[in-house]
DNA sequence: TGACACGATCGAAACGTTTAGATTAGCGTT
DNA sequence: AACGCTAATCTAAACGTTTCGATCGTGTCA
């Protein structure tokens, strides 16, 4: 700028004015100053706006696993918003590592992003502590986190499971297996209350052993699978509490010479392009990526245009069971059907 | 900074010389100074601290789609390398659109980013002319540019095609379909001569009316299979040149009755983690994206390490062919494999 | 004891902007 | 002709770091 400033015969503070309209400057010399940019190639530097103007408009964005075709979405669609707004937007995977979401988030905050959206992971105690003392407000996604009270959008996912558990009890079954990923993450723990709630309702019995923990990872879902189709009382049906989790359920099912749905139904949370194309057709509770990206994204950008002491707030959407095929009806039901 | 100096009674350049142990201080003054971070919560501020270094350890990525799995899976491992290295990633989606391409790599750019990783979009010009008043390192992803003469890191294209289609001759195909995007980025051009190259090695004519252009999205891959199909004369297999796109192929095959692969048979470009647990199996040349995304990511940081004039490097990778069962064979082949 | 080297610490400039406040010129009023 | 007002422009400080060179004790050696 300085270049510009000696190059057209003016000083930087007209170079400034010229660039942002702050002040009227004259014909004169916004021509020779706008030549001037022409000439050098001047291109402003952000970062020295941004210590002098205090933002950066740019945003931190935290999710566990971008490969997690739910994650992905939502990533996209944030990433479109911030776009529109003319924010960038830093990414970070947490790899549901509570130590690398800890760092990242420091990342982020040392780098003065103006925002934050986190998908967080683990324990919310840490992400307390360095949510109060950044002072950028912080959208909390997907996860809620006990004691931080800060703007949140989720979804509903205890009645989402419970309509797709039930959604398999009307289908006659009875013993449903459950494939979690572990429960300290909000998430998780409400889906386990929907099934819990759901068997209940129905009257059925909670078999413990056929309630398992995984890490999220493709290849929990296949070793709890495997676990539960060896022993001498399977389950009629599975469902997996996450989309990479129930690939292993499917791989688990082949392995073992099994087919789905004809031995075994499988259902799961989170719904993915190519449910309806391939067979079986995956019956899956879908979650509205596109709104909740838009919904994180709103709340963030309402707070950066200054709406900074309105009360937090909580948003909680609706899932979606998209039925297909993967579920078959069994005994009396499937005779009904049949006939 | 200030703050803290003040507290620990020293000078702010001591305080920067033990936070950065670019000079010794003594123990007493460590002591006090660091007495004094923790009570007032310093946190140093990388804008400043990139202001006056002339480096933000802040990367740039640009990608047209983060829903394209080869993207998503791509992202991911330049993510992890990145942070790895300490470096924070600006996520970018063009979109296919060279606008929109321009105006991210601009707003990168502006914000100082110490490089460039893009896949990029369209005609190569306009990059090409901001690669050249950028000097930050940029490295070309999945797509070379003409004239854009840096590190790049891209796929045998016409091999991997060459490979699949020969694969689909070899099975008896004669009539083979080619669903393709723009050609105006390499690797659409590269893989439909890799097509023509297979067709002409097998002294097959190739037939104009069985190559369609679409635009990457799976609306384009549908219309470009229903006019396919719905032809007097349909092809017996179909290669499409993209993932979004097949998943248009597969829903037009169901749409229209046929089956996949009794009727016709389906393979295309880039695998995904699905495609060996659901039917049909589909047969897909797979992208090493590992190797991609760390070798791109290897590049730039050894750019960023200092290694400024070493001449471009480009790097070649093979693609693999991913046999599964969505190609059946034809005629004499099918009636002596089934014999 | 004086000169000197060395280690620890500090003062101040610099990075490239923005902006409050000062300055200047031009012009209409009285 | 002196005055005040407005519009255009400029000067200089500030944002929070890093770093060069200066300063100041302290101990060592001749």
């Amino acid at each position: 700028m300085l270049h510009v400033a000696e190059a057209a015969r003016v000083s930087v503070a007209t170079v400034s004015a010229l660039i942002n309209g702050t002040a009227t400057v004259s014909p004169e010399l916004s021509q020779r100053i706008e030549q001037a940019i022409r000439d050098i190639g001047y291109k402003r530097n952000a970062i020295a706006r941004s210590l002098k103007m205090g933002t950066t408009r740019t945003i931190g964005l935290t999710v566990p696993h971008i490969t997690n075709p739910f994650f992905t979405d939502v990533v996209s669609v944030i990433q479109q918003a911030f776009d529109r707004a003319g924010y960038a937007v830093m990414l970070c995977c947490t790899d549901e590592d509570l130590n690398t979401q800890d760092d990242q988030i420091r990342l982020l905050l040392d780098r003065m992003v103006d925002g934050l959206i986190v998908a967080r992971v683990g324990d919310g105690a840490i992400l307390k502590g360095i949510v109060d003392d950044a002072n950028v407000p912080v959208v909390l996604l997907d996860r809620i986190c006990e004691g931080v009270d800060t703007d949140t959008v989720v979804l509903d996912n205890q009645r989402a499971v419970f309509d797709a558990i039930t959604y398999l009890i009307n289908l006659g079954h009875r013993r449903i297996g459950y494939i979690t990923g572990t429960s300290d993450i909000s998430p998780m723990h409400d889906r386990m209350a929907g099934y819990r709630e759901a068997l209940h309702a129905a009257g059925l019995p909670i078999a413990e052993e056929l309630i398992r923990f995984g890490n999220f990872h493709e290849i929990d879902g296949y070793n709890a699978t495997m676990q539960m189709l060896s022993s001498h009382d399977r389950p009629s049906a599975i469902f997996s509490a996450n989309n990479p989790m129930v690939i292993g359920t499917m791989k688990a099912i082949r392995d073992i010479g099994l087919s789905c749905p004809e031995d075994i139904s499988v259902a799961c949370f989170d719904d993915f392009p190519w449910s309806d194309v391939f067979q079986p057709q995956l019956t899956t509770v879908a979650q509205p990526v596109q709104a909740i990206g838009e919904q994180a994204a709103n709340l963030l950008l309402d707070r950066l245009a200054g709406n900074r002491d309105a009360p937090p707030r909580k948003l909680v959407l609706k899932g979606r069971l998209m039925i297909r095929n993967s579920c078959r009806p069994l005994g009396a039901i499937a005779q009904s059907v049949s006939a």
